[in-house]
DNA sequence: ATCTTTTTAATCGTGCACGATATAGTCTCA
DNA sequence: TGAGACTATATCGTGCACGATTAAAAAGAT
């Protein structure tokens, strides 16, 4: 393939990614507003509800994301009484994330959100499974 | 798969979707910064490298984006003389952008980007095409 | 014990995304 | 032809993302 052929929009592979991600998002805020998150919120309650109690960088490392996004993403968190933020009493330099009793019922207001969007849209389980599967190897690939 | 199941991270289509955009972003992000250019920026540039003299919302259909993140995006990119923007002589609603001198100049000297990234991380090119091949399916089951 | 390096969050600035709304131009049709 | 409907951009506010820098605590070195 020529350079010029690459250029073409179709021929990218970053663009539907792109794309994607965004649409995925669309999808899933309207069902989060409806519980007052936004999707990143609920990327970092997914990780909470998994292991609580993780510190800043414990999150970051799951989310792919640094302080400098999740700590006023997590003051907003703190603010909607999702979770707690306090220094860690054996070392100062962490902050310990933890669910408020709010935080953890939540986990089952939203537990139906993955399979409802699953139903509502038209996506082959199969595919979705090999899409996912893809995806999991780029990124070990660029992590 | 139970509802608890569902809900964790290794189980969701949505976060890879997430994290790989985010990721490949990164990957382009320093390659585009040396031209002066954005992701997105980017992006719209492979859309009138493609087609010149296109509206706002006809690279908005194309991009996915509508006018509150494309009207501001455009200016910056008028400002770094990439594009001109004019009001349409035959309907005023419309805006025209056109691609400047150094707007079409750049196409050759970021033609390489694709290839290079391609080529320097380990990404089996048939996976690639697999993977961009659901993704496009996807997007066309969600736009 | 003090100096240096490393680690961990927080802060700052810029640029997206996007829902909601505003504004101005065009069209419709009575 | 003029009022209302519709369309195309622009504006506004909020919340991410992220590079760069800062500040404080801890760990290591001498």
């Amino acid at each position: 393939m020529q350079n010029d052929d690459l250029l073409k929009l179709e021929n990218q592979l970053c663009f539907p990614l792109y794309a994607a991600s965004r649409l995925v998002t669309r999808l899933y805020q309207p069902l989060l507003e409806a519980h007052g998150l936004t999707y990143p919120q609920y990327i970092v309650l997914l990780i909470l509800w998994e292991q609580d109690g993780l510190t800043v960088s414990d999150i970051g490392d799951k989310a792919m994301l640094s302080s400098n996004t999740l700590t006023p993403l997590l003051k907003r968190m703190q603010t909607a009484e999702l979770v707690e933020r306090a220094r860690s009493e054996f070392d100062e330099r962490k902050v310990i994330i933890k669910l408020t009793e709010k935080g953890q019922t939540l986990k089952s207001e939203v537990a139906c959100i993955p399979m409802q969007l699953l139903e509502n849209s038209q996506i082959d389980i199969e595919k979705a499974k090999q899409l996912k599967s893809l995806l999991d190897e780029l990124i070990g690939k660029l992590a």
